[in-house]
DNA sequence: GTATTCTGG
DNA sequence: TTCTACCAGAATACG
């Protein structure tokens, strides 16, 4: 719709009477923003709107004309409609006036249906309408990547690269092999090498060489770690350092995220081109990549705010499990009192592998988990793991309440609803395939759980962005990772808003178990974390 | 274009 | 009996 947008058109985009409707409205804002334009008005977001209807459905403009309008829009495009501002109407393509016109229509239909659609409309004014121009203005603020630094430890990471390959070659007495190759690599450690005797080769003709596989193999042969090592420093190296220079605007010399706000199953937001969502902090080496996010200015930190275990706190809410909300509501460590009731000792004699056991069937209850996933994770027989789920589900019998009772919803209703009234359809519910249906149950049963922590933290959002500007702060939030918001701030402004941070995202909902917010600030986001 | 392998929550 | 934990994105190899 901007481009080529005049000046005659800045008082009516500027009016806030007047009500815009389009679709991808973050990306007009930002577009209008850089030509000083300030987009106001209630923002009518088709994409969006449709995204709570339906969320795993196409948002797209044609396909949902074909099916609320019956309107073909790449039909007979005829040559030269032209766009509303664009000066030159181009010889092909799609006919601007036609889709303008669709979108108004667009925009009434789903209104209607959301408003048909119990507890939609609270969440499209309250959180994703509010949440389009914070995610703008994030976008448009970007963080700064210290590019030196990076560049500084890519050139040790090459030089230990060198070395793990070259071992690699040796162990597999192969002077010539392609360690990127999977298929080289199945070939040496499982024909050559016969790391894995028991193994036979799959139909699909390609040896397993993940992750996982491989450490099972570890103590066979040196060549697994090297190899392992290998592919970690080079995941690093390509996709968090070299790529990086190209995202780094020219004009502020920093680099801008793309936050989809219409893409996941669940309500989370997603990051892309650079996904800032995922970047390391598991490995030593990892970490270093953290230390180049750094704020924009001297005398500013990083600030991070992360809520603490919301998922499993969001789980106890849910399932009401008296021991859990408890365990929460006393501030203990949960893990260890989960340990404590499926191994029938006290607290205080919970061993560190009791408690990395009880975190792993923790996260695993919130997957939907089997005796084989958790066997697999925890490397024990499944008759083990099957204990530990008995033991667990007899600790926790709420807990096999609320699967049951969610499952139940899914294949009674068709879909599953967080706190807040946001759905996710579960097609699959009553598939004849067990395997099909079985992903459909654990979809069912993560979804309130995942999506009611992503409505949580988008109303964090909203508030904390609301105050920042309110209060004058010069402050400004950056990035969100799921559960954590990453600011940078002014260092005489440290204090105020870390207690602004705290009390709103805390404040977000008052649940059985206490929601609580863990805030840190530091020259980088590896301190800040 | 799809599969594999890695990164994060 | 069957398959095997939820949600994502990017780079790369391979057919």
């Amino acid at each position: 719709m901007a481009e080529g947008a005049p000046e005659d058109f800045r008082a009516l985009l500027e009016d806030s009477s007047v009500v815009k409707a389009g679709i991808d409205l973050k990306a007009q804002i930002s577009a209008l923003a850089g030509r000083g334009i300030m987009l106001a008005g209630r923002l009518e977001d088709i994409e969006l709107m449709h995204y709570l209807l339906g969320p795993e459905r196409s948002h797209k403009l044609d396909v949902l004309a074909r099916s609320y309008l019956g309107v073909e829009l790449d039909a007979a495009a005829p040559v030269g409609t032209g766009s509303l501002f664009d000066d030159a109407p181009e010889e092909t393509g799609p006919d601007r006036v036609l889709e303008t016109a669709a979108m108004l229509r667009l925009s009434e239909c789903l209104l209607h249906e959301m408003a048909a659609t119990e507890g939609m409309m609270r969440l499209y004014d309250e959180i994703e309408e509010p949440l389009i121009a914070v995610l703008a203005r994030m976008e448009r603020t970007g963080v700064r990547v210290d590019l030196g630094s990076l560049r500084d430890f890519a050139e040790g990471l090459r030089r230990k690269m060198a070395g793990r390959e070259a071992e690699v070659r040796r162990l597999a007495g192969e002077p010539d092999l392609n360690i990127l190759s999977p298929k080289q690599i199945g070939a040496v450690l499982y024909e050559k090498l016969k790391l894995d005797p028991k193994a036979r080769k799959p139909k699909s003709g390609s040896w397993p060489t993940d992750e996982q596989t491989l450490s099972r193999l570890a103590d066979r042969s040196p060549i697994i770690d090297a190899i392992l090592d290998y592919r970690g420093l080079r995941k690093l190296l390509s996709t968090y350092i070299e790529p990086f220079a190209d995202y780094i605007s020219p004009v502020d010399g920093r680099v801008h995220t793309t936050f989809n706000q219409a893409l996941t199953a669940t309500g989370r937001l997603s990051s892309s081109n650079p996904n800032l969502q995922n970047i390391p902090i598991r490995t030593e080496e990892g970490r270093e990549i953290r230390k180049a996010f750094v704020a924009g200015e001297p005398g500013w930190v990083m600030m991070s705010a992360d809520y603490s275990q919301i998922e499993l706190r969001l789980m106890a809410h849910l399932c009401g499990d008296a021991h859990l909300v408890d365990a929460f509501r006393q501030g203990q460590d949960v893990h260890a009192a989960t340990a404590a009731k499926i191994f029938h000792v006290p607290v205080a004699d919970v061993t560190a592998d009791q408690r990395r056991i009880a975190k792993t069937a923790n996260f695993g209850i919130m997957y939907g988990i089997s005796s084989f996933g958790l066997a697999e994770r925890l490397r024990c027989p499944r008759s083990e793991a099957k204990q530990i789920i008995d033991d667990y589900f007899a600790s926790f019998p709420s807990i096999r309440g609320f699967i049951d009772a969610t499952v139940a919803q899914a294949r009674e209703r068709g879909y599953v609803e967080t706190l807040f009234g946001r759905r996710r359809y579960i097609a699959d519910i009553g598939a004849g395939n067990a395997a099909v249906r079985a992903l459909a149950e654990r979809n069912a049963v993560n979804a309130p759980i995942q999506g009611t922590a992503a409505d949580i933290i988008k109303l964090a959002m909203i508030a904390v962005d609301r105050r920042l500007r309110e209060g004058g702060f010069r402050s400004r939030m950056v990035l969100q990772i799921h559960d954590e918001l990453l600011l940078e701030v002014p260092q005489e402004e440290v204090a105020p808003v870390r207690e602004l941070l705290v009390r709103e995202m805390e404040g977000v909902i008052s649940l059985s178990v206490p929601l609580t917010v863990e805030c840190h600030d530091g020259k980088t986001w590896l301190e800040a974390h």
